[in-house]
DNA sequence: ACACAATGCAAATTATATATTGCATTCGTT
DNA sequence: AACGAATGCAATATATAATTTGCATTGTGT
């Protein structure tokens, strides 16, 4: 269950777990927590980190 | 606020708030509340509703 | 080997998504 | 008008997402 797709999307923008969260206005442990699939992130938080990373939700969290 | 795609998509599938809960295993109301724009369902919710009415997140929770 | 940055992990706390119950309202049908 | 089905709405309770803090681990560069 881990969100290998978050993850590859977040390095190639350059971005640590530290500053996706900034930027996103949570804490590194919940950007750590959903990329290893250990959590259930809200829509709202869902969409941020799409936006922060130029992605869809299609993009980052839809299987199949 | 509203989420509107959601609302005709599930009246499309010909179903009710209190069918469309079922099949995912929540209640009518948190059905509600999302169709209302007053929640921020979790993604696990957003995924279970999309399969049940045959859409993908893309569909029905993003915007532009 | 050493230092430092990045990430993992874990316990306790806080915020909030969802459940539960009950009643009000709207809408279609007869 | 009256009935029932579907939805709205509101208060309280429960489950869980997210925070906070701290320390351990891994990796990279010098």
């Amino acid at each position: 269950m881990k969100n290998t797709k978050m993850k590859a999307a977040r390095v190639q923008k350059g971005l640590n777990q530290i500053k996706l969260a900034s930027k996103v206005g949570v804490t590194r442990q919940t950007i750590g927590l959903i990329e290893s699939g250990e959590y259930n992130p809200t829509l709202k938080l869902c969409i941020a980190i799409c936006k922060a990373l130029d992605k869809t939700l299609n993009d980052l969290f839809w299987e199949d």
